[in-house]
DNA sequence: TTCATACTTCGATCGTAACCGAAGCATTGC
DNA sequence: GCAATGCTTCGGTTACGATCGAAGTATGAA
């Protein structure tokens, strides 16, 4: 009975199924109604709208008027982290929701993770930067050098405009099914964001698998290139 | 909706207050009886063996048998790790443990906590101990001194005896309603069962209080002088 | 053996929170 | 203006699980 910090509120707000499937569609980073998250959770719209209110008290969601819907959404990249943590120790131990259906493959390949590219690609992908010295790796931290500037240039993202926001640029996130990281931060969303725009991606209507054009893993795989398949 | 880890067994797991409570202090890593874990959650043994068994069950901890006592402890780094990173959220959203509100004015000046001394009257025995010479901290650790053991064997404590045992002698435990150390360990049992033993004090039924007799608190004082009041 | 300690299991109570339907607001559109 | 949509709030029901005491089991000590 010390004084520290209250894991107890946190895990009773993701304890609650109906709570928990919220978040995890809310992980893949669209805001959603409050109706197509009542939906998602399989509950009356009624007990959905007291759901999100706890958890807008929680701070874990936040909710943006327009017009006469409500967009909810992950508050920010912080719970995203602290969820994907929670997934990847889930996973891990066996807590599947169910059998692994014929989607998993896909989500395992690439995936959203709240705003940032995910899964095999996802891992690949900041491995190549940090084997390229794109990205330095200190621990949690990571950070992007000149040579990474540069190159994200090239890709046509604007690194000191991601450097004026409060958010950090570079983090990393441990990915649930590879249990390695991937690039989280503002640098991370801008990517998929750019990926997405440049048509190379698209994100899924009815789950958070990311699907690559041919030519777009083409693309990307030239961008970042793999080595041999062990 | 059917995809992906289930974060919501976890999060329920964790929910509970009193399973929070002895996650937390299991996170000390030491490895506690079923009794001590319901002394530090504030619950009682039967309580207790319940939520370590759902804690159990859902591969959160693990427990070794030995001789008649069972050890509970973390089952593994993956668990203090995923633990750590709630905590840091936790932290880091303000989420800090509700103080018992001061419905018991009681328990804030004198309290059993697991075995030992807490509270007021608690940090102030610590607190002359270190004054005096008689228990040196050195960071989290603490020992007895050779003047120490002197002033134990006064008040009729057997150390050596107490050194024979497989549990530390000195510990530090960091007061919630004090928000500083009192102490712990064998030593710390030791002193509240004499104290009792001795008729000073009396464990309190219905709470974790410990009253003192007002004769008892006059010899406790006279035993740890007190400073003037700031 | 008998007693004591440490813990689990059982049975019952009780409080809380999840849930739904209906009613109440708010916004948009006609 | 009125109707429709989107969501929140309220009231009442219900079910689950946290809790305790008592009884049961296991281990060690006398």
């Amino acid at each position: 009975m010390k004084e520290g910090p209250d894991i107890a509120q946190i895990g009773a707000l993701i304890g609650d199924p109906a709570r928990a499937n919220m978040l995890t569609v809310l992980m893949g980073g669209r805001a959603l109604t409050a109706t197509e998250l009542a939906g998602a959770a399989g509950i009356t719209l009624s007990t959905a709208s007291s759901h999100l209110a706890k958890l807008e008290a929680g701070g874990l969601v936040s909710q943006r008027k327009q017009g006469r819907h409500r967009y909810f959404a992950l508050a920010d990249d912080e719970v995203g982290l602290m969820l994907e943590g929670l997934m990847g120790f889930a996973a891990h131990r066996g807590f599947l929701r169910a059998r692994p259906g014929p989607k998993d493959p896909a989500l395992r390949k690439a995936r959203v993770c709240y705003n940032h590219l995910a899964g095999d690609f996802g891992v690949r992908m900041l491995d190549r930067l940090v084997a390229d010295g794109h990205v330095a790796i200190d621990g949690d931290d990571a950070a992007l050098t000149a040579e990474g500037e540069a190159k994200m240039a090239g890709i046509g993202i604007d690194v000191t405009g991601l450097r004026s926001q409060r958010r950090p640029v570079c983090r990393t996130c441990l990915d649930w099914s590879e249990r390695r990281s991937h690039l989280a931060g503002s640098l991370g969303e801008a990517l998929l964001s750019r990926f997405i725009e440049m048509g190379w991606a698209r994100r899924s209507e009815d789950s958070r698998a990311i699907r690559f054009t041919p030519k777009g893993e083409r693309q990307f795989l030239d961008l970042f290139p793999q080595p041999e398949r062990r």
